[in-house]
Order: C-alpha cells, then structure tokens, then sequence
DNA sequence: TTAATAGTGTCTGTCAGACACTATGTG
DNA sequence: CACATAGTGTCTGACAGACACTATTAA
C-alpha cells in the first residue's frame, strides 16, 4: 500500500536495570536534541533501517551505543503508540528492558548515563516515566514465577546472594528452604567449577553460574509465554 | 529529532478469534492492495493519524471497519518489527488479539471475512502466521490462570459450557469442582438473574454473565501483569 | 570453642484433584 | 419412577512454608 496518510514517527527505547546498594536503578540519558534536548532520558533512539535486523538488533545498538554495553538480558516489553506521547506528533515507542549485573555497568563505566533508584523517580520526558514503571511493575511480577533476576547477577554467585536479590525485587523475605527448591526445579543455575576462596570465618559457600542452554532458551521461553505480567 | 533516517513503515495488525464448533477460528480478510493483494490476511491497517487517538483506538477502528465488529475484547499483543516481513522494507506490526463470541460473528455477518479453524492454518502472507501462533499461544497460556476465556462466550452461559470452552482451548479435561473453585476466585462472573427457561430433562442449570467491573479492571489487571506466557 | 553463614531434614497446614454424593428438572 | 445434567461434600496426596538441625570455615 502507497498510502496518503502520514507515517507516524518510530523509536525504539530501552528500560536498563541494575541492582545497586539493594534497590532497583535505571539508566538515563543526556538527551542531544530536541524536543526534550538537555533532559535524562530513557536511552532510546530511531530504527536504522540498513544496519539494524530487526528491533531488538535495535535495542541492542543503542545499549551499545548509549551505553556502552554489549551484551545484556534484553527483552520487548510493549509498544507505546500515540498522539499525545511526543510533542511531534502521532509517535510509536516499542519499549525494551534489559538487566544487567552492577559488575557490567562498572566495568563499562559509560559517564555518558546516569543511574537512578527507580522509586524515587517522580519525573521523566516524553512518557518515560509510565514506561519505566510498567517495566519494573514486569520485572517484580516475573520475579514471582521465574528466574528472570538471575540477569541482574554477577558471572557467579551463591543463592544466598540470589535469595537477597530476589528479596529486594520483592520487598519481602523469603524461607530460604522454599527459595532454594524453586531455584532447583526452575534448573537454570549450576555450581561453577572453582568459586572464589573463602576469607570469611564461616562455611563457605557454593557458587553458581548461570546455565548456557539456560540463558538463551530461557529467554525464549519467557518471551513465547508472553507477559504475564 | 529531525533525522535523517528514512521510517519503517507502522501498521496495526489483528488476531480475531472466535469459538466455533468447539475449535479456536481466527479471521482473515481479503487484501485490497499490493503487496499480497488478493490474498487472505489478518485484518490489519495504518494507523490514521488524524483519527486515532492511540494503537488500540486504531485496532478497535480497523475491527470496526474490516469486520463489522464493535467491542471485542482486545488487546495489545506484541510488536513484530522487522526489515525482512514486508516487501515494501523495515516495517513495524503492533500486534494485537481480539476475543469475540461467535453469537457477535453472525449477528455481524459480515461477508469480508472468512474463518478459519487455527489449527489448520499452514501459511499466511508476510509474518502473520508467526503472529497468529503467538497470538494461539497467549490465549491457551492465559487460560490456564486467569478468565480471559469468557470473552468467547455469549451474554448469559452456564458453568458447565464454560468449562467446556476451557477445556476445549487447553485440550484437556478439567476437574468440574477445581474449575468452579477456580471461576468463583477469579470473581468476574454473576448469577444473571433469569436465566432461558429450562426445556431439558435435568436439572437446569444457573446462568453466568461477565461482571461489569471485571470486564474492564481486569483487562487492565491482565494488560499491566503483562505477557506471562 | 565460638561465631557466623551454608545447606538439609522433616513436620504441617493448605489446597487442588478425585470422586461420590445430592439436587432438580422432564417424560 | 428413570434419566440426565447441575451442583456440593469431603477425602487425600502433593507441596510450599516454617523451622530446627547439621556442616564447615576462621579466629
């Protein structure tokens, strides 16, 4: 179809999260140009039709690109699409979140982005706010029936710690009996090899990694089974 | 942000589906215009920019005009969004799936669309069978916890036809008192006050009807949870 | 030995499935 | 009455939370 009526303008933006000093914080960017030029916003950016494949290619570029990272869990969370969202007109948002492990962001020290506690943003452009707060409202609620957090963690760890970062998501505690069960039958962690040597005047304790097959089909399975959210 | 980047081209795509005799239906309408021009296709459209207020607003719109359909339930499914789903170049999808009971179907009688059972569908123009699997997929996932499912039934029904539909969109039989627990949870039904007059030789049985809230809240309650498929 | 955290054994209350039973209509 | 479907009572096995116990390290 050729047809007359006007295209409505396309970005892609990206919900990045870590976990920091226990709170949940999201990344965001100096905005270049206008409108909104000078604000922090969520990192997004426009399609590049003859280098990205598709959106999530997309998403991948501008964490790249925005923030210097390379490789986070990254998943479509919805499309925001309106008249009113953008001072220039009928707009479209396909919205991304991505969790990485605090380690990465350090590592990555991108000066270019700046790290807010989610629950003391009270503000944002555009409507970056109500898309922040679905995808942390996304992120607590898969916190209750999948392994999503383990995104957020460091290349190994031990439940204890996962315990901990689950419960902070949550804001509530967990038996550690139950914790370690679903963990267990979700089988998406593994003991890693050599964990690091103990210093501490108490038993020390297993470390963990991710599973390979887990991280993609995992992430696949999540995205297949949609939101449930 | 006056880029440089050419846009991808922004449609709405729908996935209608129905219940009839007992098998999941999806409708396909015939496409008016090049590419695919002759073919049978998920109603889907632009967005007009002038009358939309937002991507749902267009697909209820495109429903409307494609169908004869006035208030489906409907919801935003996913954003297919790629450069290799349209011959035209990168172009953009956002999904949506819509429930409709089959008393609605032929009271609209609408001639513009077929139906076809989704099980036997094998091949559809651009990605549509992939966003109609994703789309079987998300209805079948979120029956089995939560009330999406009454949307496919007519005005007033009993507990048993309910059970049935259940039982045909999961494949399986279910536990009639776990089910009646499980309905009576949820809360969105209501005795409806006089039921059709019993001509059977048993028992008749009590008529159901949606609540009126819980139409709306939880949709929203379902729509905010996001895709737990 | 104490202290601290890791990790396990096991009891128990809850709840979903199984299934038998009662209820209510027609012929 | 028989028969068919609606609707309920209740048992039981599985399982998640509670929690006490053992294990392992350093000081």
């Amino acid at each position: 179809m050729s047809d007359p009526y006007p295209q409505p303008i396309v970005t892609i933006d990206v919900v990045l999260l870590t976990l920091k000093d226990g709170e949940l914080h999201a990344a965001v960017a100096l905005r270049e140009r206008e409108p909104q030029a000078g604000q922090w916003t969520l990192p997004g950016g426009f399609v590049h039709a003859d280098e990205d494949q598709d959106a999530l290619a997309a998403a991948v570029r501008i964490l790249r690109e925005k923030a210097g990272l390379e490789s986070p869990y990254l998943e479509q969370l919805q499309t925001f699409a309106n008249r009113h969202r953008d001072s220039r007109g009928w707009s479209v948002s396909i919205a991304h979140y991505a969790l990485v492990p605090l380690a990465e962001v350090e590592r990555s020290g991108d000066a270019r982005v700046k790290w807010l506690a989610v629950d003391s943003i009270r503000t944002l452009p555009f409507d970056h706010l109500e898309i922040l707060r679905t995808a942390v409202s996304r992120v607590r609620s898969k916190t209750l029936y999948s392994s999503l957090p383990v995104h957020l963690m460091p290349k190994t760890f031990t439940l204890s710690e996962l315990q901990r970062v689950y419960e902070q998501l949550l804001g509530s505690s967990l038996d550690k009996r139950s914790f370690r069960r679903r963990i267990e039958e979700l089988d998406v962690v593994e003991p890693a090899p050599a964990g690091r040597a103990a210093g501490q005047a108490h038993r020390p304790a297993q470390h963990y990694r991710i599973k390979r097959r887990a991280g993609r089909e995992l992430a696949m399975a999540e995205r297949n089974l949609g939101i449930r959210d």
